[in-house]
DNA sequence: GTACATGATTGACC
DNA sequence: GGTCAATCATGTAC
């Protein structure tokens, strides 16, 4: 709607309220005059003061001048100058009192039913306009307030919080123009509405010398402007809502464009995929320190295991050489992870028994890529004496025995548990084990949809996923 | 331009 | 509500 169609709206509904006004009056001009008998003299009290005797006379002065202002209520201003009665009815004596009185009456009559609109209650959908623009960061202080929140937003549904910095310039460019056009606009309207207001204004402290309106009434015409004002400038509200959220709407379109995960983020999320490949279905604490680590949300991470299960599934082949290079990857943790709680458990256990798993310091000082594959093919192997285990499920069950129910410790046994679920992949792949470590399809999903072997015998179950478990991921 | 990889979405299922 | 399976849509390598 133009400006001027919505001043020229308003104007007409002023018209048609003043219109109205005059109606009024001239409604209670015939029943004030007709129910307190004006014309016999008998509507106001005669003045303090006065007798009878020239009472007379000032009863038809009274009438008189009623009868003018209630005449000249029904001519425009300039038929009235033009009988050169208004200046005559401005200067009588009598003229403030009647206007009170006529006030006083238009007060208790007509204008009081109008009063009750005043008070009505803030619109809730202009309330809701306005915190929308207000969240948006359209209205209030430029701070970036929405823009910069729906940028967050992005920045953490994307993961890549640079990735997205062009689309969040664009968005914030948009929105600046939004929030400018809107200012103008609002600015546009406001003077626009002042301007009518004053003019109104000076147009009826005009009228109200020749007709009665009190002061109360002027206020109240300027609340009808007002309203009407508002109204339109809730129509420019709704239109900038809509096209904050049009924008909106196309900024989200362009979020969910698909966007590849960092390196780092699947190289973190392969290598819990394989770590845990007999079960890889992480636990929500998991998939919240995975996203966390990889800077995308917990739904990607679900979405990327969700994809990653099925398309494992798929084609076990194709993902060999992957799953190999990971769980290698995470055997060289293990050993560490091993190591350290070794090293931990003989510091503060310095009466451990020396077991024939007894593990030498030197032997997980692994500093070179090469002594870390040379430990793991010796692991494998079994080509050193003291990793020379007869399967997996074994060297967790052997490393929890070395040192009792010191190793019952939850950590220790979630992360060495994982470990060997990456080793026994990586034995399950090499066919010369196949016949140690029992069936090579060990981490094959089942044929009707399952993921574990429901077949694989106890001895390769890993403890932890047993009663007890204290694996994150047993609890789904 | 095409083929493949991959993140996201959707509907069914439990 | 989580998962599976199919599918879509886009990114990437060639």
């Amino acid at each position: 709607m133009s400006f001027s169609i919505c001043v020229a709206q308003c104007t007409d509904s002023l018209a048609a309220t003043m219109d109205d006004q005059a109606r009024i009056m001239q409604s209670i001009g015939g029943v004030s005059l007709a129910g307190h008998s004006v014309q016999g003299g008998m509507a106001l009290p005669p003045p303090h003061g006065h007798d009878g005797s020239d009472g007379d006379g000032r009863k038809q002065d009274i009438g008189d001048i009623l009868h003018q202002i209630m005449t000249i209520t029904d001519q425009s201003l300039d038929e009235a100058q033009a009988k050169n009665r208004k200046h005559g009815l401005n200067c009588h004596r009598m003229k403030p009192a009647l206007f009170s009185v006529l006030c006083e009456i238009k007060e208790k009559t007509g204008l009081s039913i109008r009063g009750s609109q005043e008070e009505d209650p803030p619109d809730p959908q202009l309330m809701r306009l306005d915190n929308m623009l207000l969240a948006e960061g359209v209205a209030g202080p430029e701070k970036g307030g929405g823009s910069a929140a729906a940028a967050a937003a992005a920045a953490a549904a994307s993961g890549a919080a640079g990735d997205n910095s062009i689309e969040h310039s664009d968005y914030r460019a948009k929105l600046t123009q939004i929030r400018q056009i809107y200012h103008t606009e609002l600015e546009k309207y406001e003077q626009a509405c002042n301007e009518f207001t004053t003019h109104v204004m000076n147009l009826l402290r005009e009228q109200s010398r020749t007709r009665p309106i009190s002061p109360k009434e002027i206020e109240r015409m300027v609340g009808i402007i007002h309203r009407k004002f508002s109204s339109i400038q809730m129509q420019l509200k709704q239109s900038t809502c809509e096209a904050v959220m049009i924008l909106r709407s196309r900024f989200l379109d362009a979020r969910r464009k698909r966007r590849n995960f960092s390196k780092q983020a699947t190289e973190i999320l392969n290598e819990y995929f394989y770590s845990h490949l007999s079960n890889p279905y992480p636990s929500e604490e998991a998939k919240e320190e995975l996203a966390k680590k990889c800077s995308i949300t917990v739904s990607q991470v679900s979405n990327w295991f969700g994809n990653k299960r099925i398309r494992y599934k798929k084609n076990i082949g194709k993902f060999q050489e992957e799953a190999n290079l990971y769980a290698a990857k995470t055997a060289v943790n293990a050993a560490h992870a091993a190591a350290a709680a070794v090293q931990n458990s003989q510091a503060n256990s310095p009466t451990t028994p020396n077991s024939g798993f007894q593990m030498k310091d030197e032997e997980f000082q692994l500093d070179s890529a090469e002594s870390k594959n040379t430990l793991l093919t010796n692991m494998f192997t079994g080509s050193s004496g003291s990793f020379n285990l007869p399967n997996s499920g074994d060297m967790f069950l052997s490393m929890q025995s070395l040192n009792g129910d010191s190793y019952q410790g939850a950590q220790v046994g979630a992360n060495v548990q994982s470990q060997v679920d990456t080793l026994r992949h990586v034995i399950s792949q090499t066919a010369g084990y196949n016949d140690a470590f029992g069936r090579n399809t060990m981490y094959s999903p089942h044929a009707n949809g399952g993921w574990q072997d429901a077949t694989t015998p106890s001895s390769v179950i890993s403890p932890t996923e047993g009663p007890g478990s204290v694996h994150s991921e047993t609890s789904n």
